[in-house]
RNA sequence: GGGCUAGUGGUCUAGGGGUUAUGACGUUGCCCUUACGAGGCAAAGGUCGCCGGUUCGAAUCCGGCCUAGCCCA
């Protein structure tokens, strides 16, 4: 074994695990299932940090499991639908979907998912993640998309399903209906406008002013756009002004419309002029009124986002044009009397950052509203990691207020499986042996409509892509395909994800899952946040902060890469740290090493047979780590677990048990010794084997699989405790000590470490004198039972002293610190110590301080044994 | 504006009532030690975001504020 190399070594076992076919979920087993509804992986190509390190993630709780003796099930699968790929193939071609025909487009689609998929399908294997590529499946195939239709009819037949003509929110750019779940918030700055808005005679009273043109009042509007449609205007009943405006009616500029004023409490009294104009319909808001006041429901944009004739002379312009137009009029007529910059969240396309608008149209609906208590219910029965983030689920289902659009007018997508009659609109569901289909080209169940024999036309709307992705239990499952797969797999084990899709991915799956099964879809969650980029902020191209994990595995290697995913909490949102990856390496460096060391010295597998005292000390240290680490892997708390793995191979097993045993097997060949190197050693890169897959298998290939069953350590079994020996750990630390206390003595000293040492000797209860001195070279050495006579001194102990003493508690602790050392010889003389303050006599006895030995200058000391070295 | 999470040496991080705060990266000094100089030993470096409160005692609990991330209005 030369130095670990591992960019060669990590190539060599990417291509050696493709062919051993080793990840494999087996569908004949008995064994227990734990299966993974793994993250369809979207299929737009570029791979992020953020991925790397959630699949990762996952990756480490898989290759956990199958050690456990699970049966994993863990996917390999791509998200194909949707908008996002439509956009790039846009790009790429330089085109609109709207430029080709239908199903041409679709095809150019699918071809540029295809390309993707297998370059992602190629990050995965680098990245090293152990997915089964025999539970293979993409979101735009038949076989899948055929789940979401049947899943659909069956909702439909169960009454979950309705159509209706509603204000939706569109995006004018993609051109199609939208969910709440799919917009996004962002800060932009605007434009405040305060407008003139006159009565029709002369009025007085608060709130109303006076020019030459007449009474009027001030109304502030960001969308003076939406003019024509203004419905009412209202103020807040608090208001002083209310009580002369309310009840009168106003005229809308250059509209002429006449609108009343009404009181309301959801008006700002701080915001603009504390008077709004209410508009069918800017946002979400502006519906709330309209069906509080029950006003007509009149849209001035059309789908494409231009003005339609409602707008008058603005008729065809685009929102943002006709807003500039309309506020040139409306200051050559002096309507405006300021204008102001605000900061204000605007709804945005969670896709292309278009400005959401409300337009209404005939859309699918899925019922969310009479469902949410029992959500809430079924979401609560899994368990969350962290727990917290069932909150934010929480929160979302408690704040909503609409059902879901479903339906999206795109391409790319799932059709919905329905015909509608061309004479009176009646709707004609496919029939569920009869998906997949595609109503634009296959024919319907009936020839003609069976309710006035008219003409049935195929349906040109897709669903929404959560449609396809809330089923990924019911798909992976074998959901209405495989009865008896459906109740060994269902509900699935562990869902992974990412926190900004709790409302999304999360919710949708629980409601879609929990209305055909009536049950909860996984037993866990495992809710993961977001890499930021190194300086604490999100990556964006535009910031040049966005870190690329291929050239950080080219340079790093894969290991290191997935060494700094195991640092990164779940829940939480890391900054990318590169300090991590050269800690790994050298975490990794130092594993191969002692591995090296291990290597050179067994021979065979050892039996465990009278264990010396030094090696049931690092094994019972050991055997506790085992435990802990185990305990972290199954609560996800990977840094934990890594973090006691790392610190016990380095700082006890490498540190101090290695260089006690160095001698022994070098001239002995010591059995208890070897045994412990070699049940160490194979644990521990075991324990280290989900996170650093490709060194430890690398190790377990050269140094192990020889006397070990198994062909690879991924098919390894997890380490169980060898032994817990509470004696031999005290002991044990008390060697440790003396050891490291007389090396950091010769380091100080200036004495290699390599030099000899004359004489040393001990005074106090020590075990182990010939591995003390052979691991340091000492010719001489001795132990004195009896203690020397040393400094003693007492030390407050806060935790007795506090509840007792209460508020006198700082004078007694000063005293303490003050007189350490006569405080410490009372109490051993008379068995207590008594001062004077405030006026009171105050009693220490043995039950508020500890009484510690202090070594002399000339003196070590190790626990309760002092160390007298001579050069 | 609301919910959740976080703020700890230069940088990043652990800890979550007991006074002397963990570790990593970086910095400095010393040491060729038959697994490892990508190592070992040591040192410097902190008003634990700010302000109040509870308590004998607060980095830790409570309240308010500020900053950041995610989600929402």
């Amino acid at each position: 074994m030369s130095s670990y190399k591992p960019i060669e070594i990590e190539q060599k076992w990417q291509k050696k695990w493709q062919k051993m076919k080793i990840y494999r979920f087996d569908r004949d087993s008995d064994k227990k299932v734990y299966s993974i509804d793994n993250p369809p992986r979207y299929a737009s190509g570029a791979l992020h940090i953020g991925h790397a390190v959630h699949y990762t993630h996952i990756d480490f709780v898989a290759r956990y499991k199958r050690m456990r003796g699970y049966n994993v099930f863990f996917p390999l699968c791509f998200d194909v639908n949707g908008i996002p790929i439509e956009e790039r193939v846009e790009r790429k071609y330089g085109i609109t979907r709207k430029d080709i025909e239908r199903h041409e487009f679709i095809k150019l689609c699918e071809k540029f998912a295809e390309e993707n998929i297998d370059e992602m399908i190629h990050q995965f294997m680098v990245l090293g993640e152990s997915m089964d590529d025999s539970i293979f499946y993409r979101t735009d195939a038949k076989y899948y998309r055929r789940i979401t239709q049947i899943s659909f009819i069956k909702l439909y037949k169960k009454g979950c399903v309705y159509q209706g003509e509603f204000p939706v929110n569109w995006c004018p750019r993609c051109m199609t209906a939208m969910a709440d779940a799919e917009i996004e918030h962002v800060e932009r700055n605007t434009i405040l406008n305060t407008i003139k808005f006159y009565f029709s005679s002369e009025e007085k009273g608060n709130g109303i002013k006076n020019d030459e043109k007449g009474s009027y009042i001030e109304i502030a509007t960001t969308r003076p756009e939406m003019l024509s449609t203004c419905q009412i205007v209202a103020i807040h009943p608090d208001d002083e002004r209310a009580l002369t405006l309310v009840g009168k009616e106003v005229v809308v500029p250059i509209y002429g419309k006449r609108v009343k004023i009404v009181k309301d409490e959801r008006v700002d009294p701080e915001f603009g002029t504390g008077i709004v104009m209410v508009c069918t319909i800017g946002d979400k808001e502006d519906l709330e009124w309209a069906m509080k006041y029950d006003l007509p429901i009149e849209i001035c944009i059309n789908e494409d986002g231009t003005m339609n004739e409602i707008a008058g002379k603005y008729a065809g312009m685009k929102v943002e044009k006709a807003r500039e137009k309309i506020i040139e009029d409306l200051e050559k007529e002096n309507y405006i009397v300021k204008q102001e910059k605000i900061e204000q969240s605007v709804g945005v396309c969670w896709r292309c950052k278009t400005p959401i608008e409300f337009i209404q149209t005939k859309q699918w609906f899925l019922k969310i509203l009479p469902f949410k208590e029992e959500i809430l219910k079924v979401a609560k029965r899994m368990k969350w990691y962290p727990e917290y983030m069932f909150k934010r689920l929480e929160e979302w289902v408690n704040s909503l207020k609409w059902d879901w659009v479903i339906s999206r007018q795109r391409y790319f997508a799932t059709p919905i499986p329905v015909w509608e009659c061309e004479k009176c609109n009646e709707v004609v569901l496919a029939k569920e042996e009869q998906c997949y289909v595609d109503p634009t080209i296959d024919e319907p169940p009936v020839p003609s409509c069976p309710k006035c024999g008219g003409k049935l036309v195929g349906s040109e709307n897709v669903f929404d892509t959560w449609m396809d992705s809330s089923i990924t239990p019911l798909f992976n499952t074998f959901w209405n395909r495989d009865k008896e797969m459906f109740k060994k797999l269902y509900p699935m084990s562990l869902r992974p994800q990412a926190h900004d899709i709790i409302r999304t991915w999360a919710f949708y799956t629980i409601l879609r899952c929990f209305l055909l099964t009536d049950k909860e879809p996984f037993e866990e969650l495992m809710i993961d946040g977001f890499i930021l980029a190194p300086d604490g902020k999100p990556m964006h191209t535009s910031l040049g902060n966005v870190i690329d994990p291929l050239k950080i595995i080219e340079e790093y290697g894969s290991d290191a890469l997935r060494y700094y995913a195991g640092t990164c909490k779940l829940g939480e949102d890391n900054p990318f740290r590169y300090k991590d990856l050269v800690r790994g390496i050298r975490l990794m460096n130092k594993i191969w090493n002692v591995e090296k060391f291990i290597g050179n010295s067994i021979k065979k597998k050892y039996k465990k047979e009278d264990l010396n005292l030094i090696d049931r000390w690092i094994l019972s240290l050991y055997s506790r780590v085992v435990k802990k680490s185990t305990e972290y892997m199954d609560k996800f708390e990977f840094s934990n677990a890594m973090k006691e793995i790392e610190y016990f191979l380095w700082h006890e097993f490498a540190d101090h048990y290695i260089e006690m045993v160095k001698h022994r097997v070098y001239e002995k060949e010591d059995e208890s010794a070897l045994y412990t190197l070699y049940t160490i050693g194979l644990g521990i890169i075991k324990l280290f084997s989900p996170f650093l897959p490709f060194l430890t298998e690398e190790i377990y290939d050269l140094v192990y699989k020889k006397f070990e069953r198994k062909e690879s350590i991924h098919l390894s079994e997890w380490p169980q405790p060898v032994l817990i020996d509470e004696e031999a750990e005290e002991k044990g630390e008390i060697i440790k000590e003396a050891i490291s206390k007389i090396r950091e003595w010769k380091s100080r000293n200036g004495i290699a470490l390599n030099a000899p040492i004359k004489k040393v000797k001990f005074y106090g209860e020590i075990e182990g004198k010939d591995i003390i001195s052979s691991t340091l070279r000492i010719e001489n050495i001795s132990v004195e039972k009896e203690k020397l006579k040393v400094k003693k001194i007492a030390l407050p102990l806060y935790q007795k002293i506090g509840p007792h003493f209460k508020e006198k508690s700082k004078l007694i602790v000063d005293e303490i610190k003050k007189r350490g050392e006569e405080i410490a010889e009372e109490i051993e003389k008379k068995g207590f110590y008594s001062f004077k303050a405030v006026g009171e006599e105050i009693k220490i006895d043995e039950n508020f301080v500890e009484i510690v030995e202090e070594a002399k200058e000339n003196l070590l000391k190790a626990k309760d044994v002092f160390i007298l070295v001579e050069k």
